[in-house]
DNA sequence: GTAGATATCTGACTAAAGTCAGATATATGA
DNA sequence: TCATATATCTGACTTTAGTCAGATATCTAC
């Protein structure tokens, strides 16, 4: 990997140089990129480019909005924020990197055959995807969190419970067992969306695991693994020995994941009208 | 291939930072590090470091001297060159940062199971070998340069030819054949090493392709055939309409990429002793 | 031997990148 | 309502990175 990486930056870092010949120093045009891809208060941009000083951002701000590339303006939701548009030049400018961009790309494969590049993306999709689930960071939250509340929406949505929520509530059931001391909840992100979500708490003596979802896209890539590693781990800090779980026989692939982690069926241990499947484990 | 460089520079371009925390600003770390991997001249480091300007270089230099990492000193052959190798401290150094930046490359991969790193690394390595491929640049070189006596070297070495080279000759047999205004010699190099070569040269009133080679590390990647274009792109230029070559046995992957770009078998048309296969090919 | 060419060094300079300490205005919770 | 926290901005500053124009010593070809 580190071969890797001095090699690869040093052909291909040129890449980034695009970004000049745009008369605008890096920085600035990461910043009118970042701002490009999505719009959005200065506090969002300065998170997306790695914690930048606020200082440092705004002057740069400052530099794209008196070239007229930018606007910005107060968030109506919360004074003290601001938010971050491109203008129609700051568009165009936009698309200009782009383009630049996609022509040194192009010039830089151009030697290759065809053959040969359809093996090189194929190749940096793989690591891509592999260095992507590497970073990915699993960490607790309270359920009634942002973050939370939307994984567990897709996980309702996917598994078709329009119950899932009690009506009148403002998010997905608060279930004050998932929230400590006697339980906890997960949520994995990358790039600071959800890709994972999942639950512990207590039930009738033992520990329970509790909406258990992956996004799609990244089943089968281990991730609900590593997650359900990380809710046992948390099951058995709570004092519990034999975790316990139920699930319907739609999330076929949470099923294999199951049994792969030594999860062995038992019979209905609840009352859970929506559920086909039900498993144990002892922990130790 | 854009969307992985965005996604990779920002996950793993922190494996960089890694040369911070040695309390040495992140190009003179990077002078040091290429030091180590190889002792040699300021200009050779240069070059390597991506054509750095001499006076920013000779300043780093000094600094890192005056820290006792380096020494430099006159090089014998030629007085204007200068040396440069690591002192002790330098060598400690130098490990520092190499186990450091190892040490991050193994935390990030750490979330990964064996499997899922194997894949990434040879998704690396695919990746490495057709972005080096792609960057390998083809230029028309004298034969007497240092370039491309290395290359005929590496020919004369592998086809076992002791007599390649007049003896009293200082190089391998300067054939003004292969120079203009008749003939050409063309040399690729990867990172200013060798890797292929080849000539084309005027026989008996048609194009001649002679001496080509290509490193055994980078044969199947298509070098041969895109070195091969090049040849009779000149051939065509220095005005023939037909080039012929001779090739002997021991060169198994020559012949297919002789025969894949559409090279006819002939009888023989030279008295070249060695030579046990004849090709024609009409161009244009 | 002499006229270039080459390799390195020095000094003077610029621009980019980033840090830090407040200032200011707005929001939040007791 | 008041203390505290948050989001952004401003000004003053430092360090890096890099450029450019000579100066100097050495080599190479004629």
């Amino acid at each position: 990997m580190r071969k890797f990486n001095m090699s690869y930056v040093r052909r291909v870092g040129a890449l980034e140089d695009s970004f000049l010949g745009s008369g605008l120093p890096y920085g600035t045009a990461r910043i009118l990129y970042e701002i490009g891809l999505g719009a959005g208060t200065v506090q969002e941009l300065r998170i997306r480019l790695g914690g930048l000083d606020s200082g440092y951002v705004s002057r740069m701000l400052r530099t794209l909005e008196t070239k007229g590339y930018v606007t910005v303006k107060p968030d109506p939701a919360d004074g003290r924020r601001r938010l971050v548009e491109l203008t129609e030049d700051g568009l165009k400018q936009w698309d200009d990197l782009e383009r630049r961009s996609e022509e040194r790309a192009h010039q830089l494969l151009d030697p290759l055959t065809p053959r040969q590049r359809d093996r090189l993306n194929e190749a940096l999709a793989t690591a891509d995807l592999l260095v992507r689930a590497a970073t990915i960071t699993i960490e607790q939250v309270d359920p009634r969190d942002p973050m939370a509340q939307e994984a567990m929406g897709h996980y309702f949505a996917e598994i078709g419970d329009r119950f899932g929520f009690t009506v009148g509530d403002e998010g997905f059931g608060d279930d004050p067992s998932l929230r400590p001391p006697h339980g906890a909840f997960f949520v994995a992100a990358s790039d600071g969306a959800p890709v994972a979500c999942g639950g512990v708490r207590e039930f009738d003596g033992t520990g329970e695991i509790k909406r258990m979802w992956v996004d799609p896209a990244w089943r089968g890539a281990g991730l609900g693994s590593r997650l359900l590693r990380h809710l046992e781990a948390e099951a058995l800090r709570l004092g519990h020995t034999v975790v316990r779980l139920d699930t319907r026989d739609v999330l076929s692939e949470a099923i294999g994941v199951y049994e792969r982690a030594g999860y062995e069926r038992i019979d209905r241990y609840n009352d859970n009208p929506h559920a086909t499947h039900f498993f144990r484990k002892e922990l130790g």
